[in-house]
DNA sequence: AATTCGGGGTT
DNA sequence: AACCCAGAATT
């Protein structure tokens, strides 16, 4: 299905984003390849509003990648501690060292070889090379999908691998029109990105603002709300854990370090367990005191995309039963080192707003 | 090629 | 509560 692509498609894409695309994002000045591939990484499946402040603060603390490789992970996840998805904070350290030794401490200008680094995928390497570069690259994010989609009228969830195939296809017959000029492959992917994000949005698109509007499939045929297909609902599994929030004489609390795979990979959280046997049996372990008089505060809800997650906390005073300090991975916490620490969003809530 | 992984915000 | 969001890694 070699769909038809009209000649002026990017001239008139280009025109909508010279007047109402964004031009003042935060990784825009200066757009350097190191901040825009941080970006592109912050942006993976989340909001630029979401993402802003977090570039901000990150780029304020490790300004190259020469900072981000030699700083310790774990400060790399209390600059991420909230942004959710930490295997990219992960990968984003991991690929900085990459650099560092494979690359002359630069990003390589190389499709391959941006793909070759954890966490960069085939659009996300397209993205820095023409964000960064000019180079001539197609990206398909979520953005792009649901223009291209509409545009096309192509039917089926984008995420299904056969959709996704359709899509890429389309995306470099558009980028390889020569009406689109050398110096503007930057302009072009932010601007298809600007066009998905501001006005061909899921819900209710500002099609009359639109510069493809005459030739778009689904506004000529009525089928924006149709277009992009929804994803198939399935409904995910209910799962509980105990969560022990165990705090000593001096108030810190005591937390240990997830392993480095699976879930919240190598974040800071509170002792977990399957049950409230296990909750004990881990207690007893570790700790002693009056665990009958533990506090049992309200349950918090956490939904993963695969499954959903009920922690039931329980409040306990304790102390040490053996040595714990001396293990990396378990240790007291006092309150004012919470901030700088790598935590899952909902037990930084729990700590937070139960608070003293 | 298909499946799995995975966190916060919005509606 | 369902759904969306600048996908990648694994199998």
């Amino acid at each position: 299905m070699t769909a038809r692509v009209p000649p002026d498609f990017s001239a008139r894409l280009l025109a909508w984003f010279d007047v109402s695309g964004r031009h003042d994002l935060p990784w825009q000045h200066p757009r350097t390849p190191y901040r825009v591939w941080l970006s592109e990484i912050m942006l993976q499946q989340t909001q630029v509003k979401t993402a802003a402040p977090y570039f901000q603060r990150f780029v304020d603390a490790l300004p190259t990648l020469r900072d981000l490789a030699a700083a310790p992970l774990d400060d790399v996840l209390a600059l991420w501690s909230g942004l959710g998805y930490y295997a990219r904070a992960r990968n984003l350290h991991a690929a900085a060292k990459q650099c560092v030794e494979r690359h002359g401490g630069e990003l390589p200008r190389d499709l391959e070889a941006l793909t070759a680094l954890p966490g960069v995928g085939r659009s996300t390497a397209a993205a820095i090379a023409s964000q960064a570069w000019n180079d001539r690259h197609a990206i398909l994010d979520g953005n792009v999908k649901r223009v291209m989609t509409r545009y096309h009228g192509v039917e089926g969830y984008p995420g299904l691998p056969a959709v996704e195939r359709k899509l890429w296809a389309l995306v470099d017959e558009h980028v390889a029109s020569s009406q689109l000029p050398e110096h503007r492959l930057a302009d072009y992917t932010q601007a298809q990105m600007d066009l998905g994000a501001t006005l061909c949005t899921r819900s209710d698109p500002a099609c009359v603002l639109c510069p493809l509007q005459d030739d778009c499939v689904a506004r000529r045929e009525g089928r924006i709300a149709e277009l992009p297909t929804p994803k198939p609902g399935k409904t995910p599994p209910q799962k509980y854990a105990h969560v022990l929030w165990a705090e000593d004489a001096q108030g810190r609390i005591l937390m240990l370090r997830r392993p480095p795979t699976g879930i919240w990979a190598s974040l800071w959280t509170l002792p977990q367990a399957d049950d409230a046997e296990a909750a004990r049996g881990w207690f007893d372990e570790h700790l002693s005191g009056d665990y009958a008089g533990a506090l049992a505060l309200p349950p918090i809800d956490h939904a993963f995309s695969h499954y959903k997650l009920q922690l039931q906390p329980l409040r306990v005073r304790a102390e040490a039963r053996g040595k714990i300090g001396d293990n990396d991975d378990l240790r007291w916490v006092a309150r004012e080192e919470l901030a700088s620490l790598g935590i899952p969003a909902p037990i930084r809530k729990l700590l937070t707003n139960q608070g003293a």
